[in-house]
DNA sequence: AATAAAATAGTACATTTGTACTAATGATAG
DNA sequence: CTATCATTAGTACAAATGTACTATTTTATT
C-alpha cells in the first residue's frame, strides 16, 4: 500500500494551490482522493495540521537550497541568477502559502515562528553574497551598509509576495511566472552594478 | 439619526483590520453595532458587498492623492518623500485589503478589475516623476528604460505587500509601521541617486 | 393626521463544518 | 491461528453561516 499520508499531502497541496486554504476542508481533500473523511482525519486531524506539514516541507527545500549556496566559495553572477530562479520555483510549488501568507500565519501560528527563526540566517547569508560580489568588483563599493541591509529586506518582500502580485495583476502560470519574477528580482540589482558588473549582466541576458 | 450605512462600514473596517475577512460575518458586524443582522442585511446584502464599498473608498482616496501630485509642476525630493508616507498611511487605514489581497480579489472579483484598470495610470505617473527627477539631476541619467519600468513594479509590489511583511515579521503598529516602510520604500531609490541627489537625501534624513 | 416608504428586529431553514465516535476491515507478530 | 494494532468507512450532532422572509417601528411626505 502506497503511503496514504503522502497522497493526502499531495492532494491537499493541489487543492490549496488551486482554490486557496479557506474554501478547502478535510472533506474536500477526502473527496478528491475518494477516501472517507474519517480516514483522512485519522492521518491529519484538520487542514491546519496539513498546512503546517507542507510548510515544513517547503522549509526543508529552502534549507537544502541555502546549504548548497554556502558550499560555494566562488559565486558568479550567472550562478546567483540561476539560484534565485530555483528559489522561486520552490515558491511556485508551494504557492498557496505565499498567496495567503498572512492568513496562513494567523491560522497556524507555528508557521510564523518557524519563518522568523529562520530568516535571520537568510539575511546574513544574502549580505555575505553581496560582500563577495563587492570584492569581485561586480557590485559598487560606495553603498553604505544600511542600504545593503535594506536591499535584503526588499529582496525578501519581493520574493515572498511576487506571486501574490502575479495572481492579482499578471496571471502568469508556472515557468513563465518564475522567469518573469526572477527577472524582476534580479533587475533590482542593476543600479548596484559596476561597469564590469553591467557587462556580465548583459552577457547573461543575451545568452538567453 | 446618523447614517447607519456609514456606521456599518466603520465597524466592518475595524473588525476586518483586527481579525481578517474570513472570520467576520454580517452577524459579527451587527453584534459589534448592537443592531440586528436583519437590519444590517437590509443595508448590505453580505460582507463581500461591504468589502467592495470599502475598496472603492480606498480607491477614491488614492485618486485624490495622485491628482494632488499631478498638479505639482516642480517635484522636490522631500515632497515626494512625504507623499509616499501619506500613501502608506492610506494603506494602513485599509490594511485588511492588503493583508489578504489575493483572497479579497478571489471573493470580490470586481476588486481585481478595479485595481488593474487603475494601476496602468499609476505606472505612467510614477515614470513621469522619475523623469522629472532625472532632469533635475537628482536621479542618474545612465539607467535604461526597462530598469526604470522594473523599479515601478518593485515599488508597487513593495507598497502593496509591505504591511503583510510587517504582520508576519516586524509587528509594528500604526505610525511606526508607516514610517518604517516609508523608509524601506524610499531607500530603494538610493542607488539611483546622483551625488547631488544623495546630498538632498542626507539633508532630509538629518532633518528628521 | 393619514399614508407610504424606509428602517429595524427577529424568525426559519437548508447547508456546511468541526469534532467525536463506532464499527468494520486489514495487517502483523507471536 | 488468533490476538492486537493500524487503517478505513461511516454516523451523529452541535454550532455557524447564507439566505429568505415576516412583522413591527420609525421617518418622511402631503
Amino acid at each position: 500500500m502506497i503511503d496514504t499520508k503522502e497522497k493526502i499531502r499531495n492532494a491537499a497541496l493541489k487543492l490549496f494551490n488551486e482554490q486557496g486554504i479557506d474554501t478547502i476542508t478535510i472533506r474536500h481533500i477526502a473527496k478528491e482522493l475518494d477516501i472517507s473523511h474519517g480516514n483522512l482525519q485519522y492521518h491529519y486531524k484538520n487542514t491546519n495540521e496539513i498546512i503546517l506539514v507542507l510548510f515544513k516541507e517547503l522549509n526543508e527545500g529552502f534549507s537544502r537550497l541555502f546549504a548548497q549556496q554556502e558550499n560555494m566559495e566562488h559565486i558568479t553572477f550567472h550562478h546567483f541568477r540561476t539560484w534565485v530562479e530555483v528559489l522561486i520555483e520552490q515558491i511556485w510549488h508551494y504557492r498557496f502559502i505565499f498567496l495567503q501568507f498572512v492568513e496562513v500565519t494567523r491560522r497556524v501560528p507555528e508557521v510564523k515562528i518557524f519563518y522568523n527563526s529562520w530568516d535571520k540566517s537568510r539575511e546574513e547569508q544574502l549580505l555575505l553574497v553581496f560582500n563577495t560580489l563587492i570584492k569581485e568588483g561586480i557590485f559598487r563599493d560606495d553603498i553604505p551598509p544600511y542600504i545593503w541591509k535594506n536591499l535584503v529586506t526588499q529582496q525578501y518582500i519581493m520574493a515572498d509576495f511576487a506571486l501574490s502580485h502575479n495572481e492579482i495583476k499578471m496571471g502568469l502560470k508556472g515557468k513563465k511566472a518564475v522567469q518573469y519574477y526572477g527577472q524582476v528580482l534580479f533587475n533590482q540589482f542593476y543600479p548596484y552594478l559596476t561597469a564590469k558588473g553591467r557587462q556580465q549582466a548583459d552577457e547573461h541576458q543575451t545568452a538567453n
